[in-house]
DNA sequence: ACTTCTCCTGCAAACCTTTGCAGCCAACGG
DNA sequence: CCGTTGGCTGCAAAGGTTTGCAGGAGAAGT
């Protein structure tokens, strides 16, 4: 039913591979002829079918797109600009959800490599071996991790947390949480070890807490516990979890940012819109996700267009030809759900970088329970400095 | 570099078409040929190139997914649970965002056509007449919208909204306020069509305000104009805007659900979290994506599953074999935005359905503007039950 | 023993393009 | 006038798979 070149060759009087060419090379064609070809093509609603095509060149225009989970909402951006860079560059995107599920991303990047020509993996969770695995079958980027000798764009949220940190020491706070995210991902680690790093370095301390399920749910669990480590403020592994942890503490009675300053990281867009407003690390999503198929796509000579957009990049590595590394720069912005610390309101006796008896400096409503902290609160755990 | 049947054919003795049927059509081939086969396959890696299969069959079990804006909330559950059935049914999924761009829509679809067996369109504003052009070209199964002649999924918005407006009546409300969507799109004039009768029925007053864009920054906007008809309910067109509204009054003084009640619709996620909860019209988006890939994949034979799923379904039209129509039930979930009208505090002179001076019923703090609304709430716009 | 049937397997065409190679023609230099 | 060049076009192979058709082997029926 749909045109084939045959039709077009055979309305325009010419062969099929001069057709072929008008299309793929067409300084090749007459001009005059070309004209002609094009005027039969249009006329038939002729468009190249692009199996064939990618059947004889081994390019299939098409870039796979493997998400952890798509209603997610730090991920949508992240395709939107993906997919917005790869259909502009010509090429579009196969997206597969895994659920988190590792088997599932097996077979799905088995299925997929044959019929794209490069995957964009943002799968926080997936084994290194795995991925290594894989990417002898299909040109791999990774998206927010690091594998060695893989193309990678990652965000920098190891300085995401550091800012964070100083801005909370800044406003006087010496007990500091840490809610932590999953185990295994590479992100957790980096604002683990940065957070750590930071809080040294301004001599507060810094309790962390998990891992943690990287959800709404998972902040809300954690609001007690955060609570009992006596900590006044808390920077969160991603605004997710903030904006359930505020959950948890408002019905806890313990009001943000008065009793409990609380910092999430990622900026989705939910977070402008709770109340408070939610302070957190800004992520560059959409950079990422334009990055990303460019670093794919100029792997492959085909497209010559040099990258350089996504302002604010430092490239960690050669640009040669493989292996590059790009880190995006984060930033903090501040809204309303960071405030003054305790130390602020009255320069109490005692070192600030020792540990107080949790909840001392809040004058919260007393709430339900009314445990001390079991340990009180525990120094930053400096052995996860090694990457 | 990829195993082809070739080197399977060669592997295991026999002739590619054997190998073929080993993978398409297992029970023609003699189990003990099939299991050296398989043995082989599985040794070389070989996966079946679906391109070249394609070619050959003309389906690419592969789905076109064209979404009007992926970074809206709404969306993603739909197309996670798209995505997930699809590759159950061993379909994989191209995803597509249009920006609301009528002109990317029709590229795309022409673009994608070749490549897919079907394409999922989730686009309110693009022109029927487009659509069934497309449709003429590819599979096409729309969601939310009615267009004569195609298969559809769509939402009962209606009755969601007449639940809604039930329940606002219900609470004494009699100035109702619908804060309207975009222009064209069929989900509003279903909401508006609904909305304005059931405020009819139950003797309210009901003004229409729109069109609008469909976001926060939508209903951030319309605070003022709201406030100016002097409703003392609103109900929006999604939560987008029912948020940003909120967000709106709130800065205008008006308190949620004090002074004003607000319910939206969709209940994305975002909706547990604001403060106060929003009520909301609970759309059954997942159920909507499985529903539309199942519609897709029954029209052409190969998978024989029958469709069952999603409870809650009112199958509109015959089963037959084309343009079936699905609704799928919304239900109201009454959470914290919306609270008891003016009439159930005080039984004031005048009779509720006659336009109050604006603000009247709310003790709001004054507020910057002091406007008198310039024509009064409006009474319902009854012109649009055609639909 | 001969036909008929069933089961399995091989053959080759077909799907729609791309692309190296060769051929044609006109123009041009000598 | 001949040889060369350059611009354009046709030819045909190739890419990996499916599938209708035919053939072969053995079993069953007569």
């Amino acid at each position: 039913m749909p045109a084939t070149i045959r039709d077009v060759a055979r309305a325009s009087g010419v062969h099929i591979s001069t057709v072929s060419r008008t299309f793929s090379a067409p300084h090749l064609v007459n001009p005059e002829t070309r004209n002609r070809v094009l005027a039969c093509a249009e006329h038939l609603g002729y468009r190249p079918n692009r199996a064939a095509r990618a059947l004889i060149t081994g390019r299939t225009h098409n870039i796979g797109l493997i998400i952890a989970d798509i209603a997610n909402p730090f991920f949508p951006p992240l395709i939107k600009a993906a997919e917005s860079q790869a259909r502009q560059r010509d090429y579009h995107i196969f997206i597969a959800d895994t659920n988190e599920d590792p088997a599932a991303e097996e077979d799905l990047v088995h299925a997929l490599a044959k019929q794209v020509d490069g995957v964009l993996l943002c799968s926080p969770r997936m084994s290194n071996s795995l991925i290594e695995q894989l990417s002898r079958e299909v040109p791999l980027v990774v998206i927010n991790r690091q594998v060695t000798g893989l193309p990678a764009v990652v965000m920098d949220v190891g300085q995401g947390a550091r800012l964070a940190v100083e801005h909370l020491t800044g406003l006087g706070h010496r007990e500091l949480a840490l809610l932590g995210g999953p185990r295994g991902s590479w992100t957790n680690r980096e604002i683990r070890r940065a957070a750590t790093a930071a809080a040294r370095a301004a001599d507060a301390s810094l309790t962390v807490l998990g891992p943690n399920p990287p959800t709404e749910g998972g902040g809300i669990a954690m609001a007690e516990q955060v609570r009992r480590t006596g900590a006044t403020a808390v920077l969160a592994y991603n605004d997710l979890m903030a904006i359930g942890l505020m959950e948890g503490l408002d019905s806890l009675g313990l009001r943000v940012p008065q009793d409990i300053s609380v910092v999430g990281i990622d900026d989705i867009a939910l977070s402008r819109l709770t109340r408070p407003k939610l302070t957190t690390v800004a992520t560059p999503t959409a950079a990422a996700g334009r990055t990303a198929v460019d670093m794919l796509l100029q792997h492959d000579g085909s497209s010559t267009a040099r990258a350089g957009r996504g302002g604010g990049r430092t490239s960690t590595a050669d640009d040669r030809r493989t292996t590059a590394q790009v880190s995006l720069q984060t930033e903090l912005v501040i809204r309303d759900s960071t405030g003054v610390g305790p130390a602020a309101s009255a320069d109490r006796p005692g070192t600030a970088a020792t540990a107080d008896r949790p909840g001392a400096a809040s004058p919260a409503r007393p709430g339900p329970h009314g445990h001390p902290a079991p340990g009180g609160a525990t120094a930053a755990t400096p052995e996860s400095v090694a990457s």
